[in-house]
DNA sequence: TCAATATATCAAGATGTGTTGAGATATAGA
DNA sequence: TCTATATCTCAACACATCTTGATATATTGA
């Protein structure tokens, strides 16, 4: 992810019906849900309204959509969220740890995967 | 760092010279830097446009300033970075680890303060 | 105190964003 | 095919944001 990606995530995320709807979706699971359901948990949205928001978050590589029956379900794209995070901690970490360590730490979960050093506590 | 807390932070990062600032200011340390040199650093941004966007980044806690001389220096708010980075994995970790795994493992620094379970990967 | 430097404030204009309401499109079932 | 359901598109408006240029404030050194 380049600066010219985050600016456009950050901008996405920086509207509170459209932060709203990406929790809702990362908590919802890779099913998604309903364009109508999400709507309705935001306070009732109109179809318009909600057409506007999904599909700048969808511009924004947050969510992606799929047809099914007469609904379109939308649902979370995990990896943005991570390329997001990634971003964020890229400049921070080389040489101000005080960053990305509290945020890693705050997490119940560690890290594990695919990183051999995470027992070493080697840099961070 | 509550939503409402996010949103302003998400704000103030979706704008392209306010971005670059933040990580300018990042990088360059505890210290910061005076107005006019980060100013300098945006294609000789002018002084009112500078104040505008240092303004916009001071309230939403991202930056803070002292004044030193004739100069005022602005500097990174570290903590806030790490809560923004906290609040973006919050929702995620629990249920959805394909979100903070990668961010984590992406950094070649790993975890170590605070946080005993980090060579177990136990959860994430 | 005067001039120079560094930065902030203010008003105005251009542009971007979010909401609304009306209408269009697509799917499913009678 | 007709109707109902689910969602999208479009135009218009209100409001927010960003930039510019002019001006004000604060600090330093002569």
């Amino acid at each position: 992810m380049d600066e010219a990606d985050a600016l456009t995530v950050f901008a996405a995320l920086s509207q509170e019906t459209r932060l709203r709807i990406v929790r809702l979706l990362v908590t919802a699971g890779p099913d998604g849900l309903p364009a109508g359901a999400i709507g309705a948990a935001m306070d009732g949205a109109s179809s318009s309204r909600m057409a506007f928001h999904l599909g700048h978050l969808e511009r924004a590589g947050l969510i992606r959509s799929r047809r099914e029956g007469r609904s379109i379900l939308y649902s979370a794209v995990y990896p943005t969220l991570s390329n997001l995070i990634a971003f964020l901690m890229r400049d921070c970490c080389d040489g101000h740890p005080e960053v990305c360590a509290p945020a890693v730490a705050a997490l119940s979960c560690t890290c594990n995967a695919s990183n051999e050093d995470a027992h070493a506590g080697r840099r961070l």
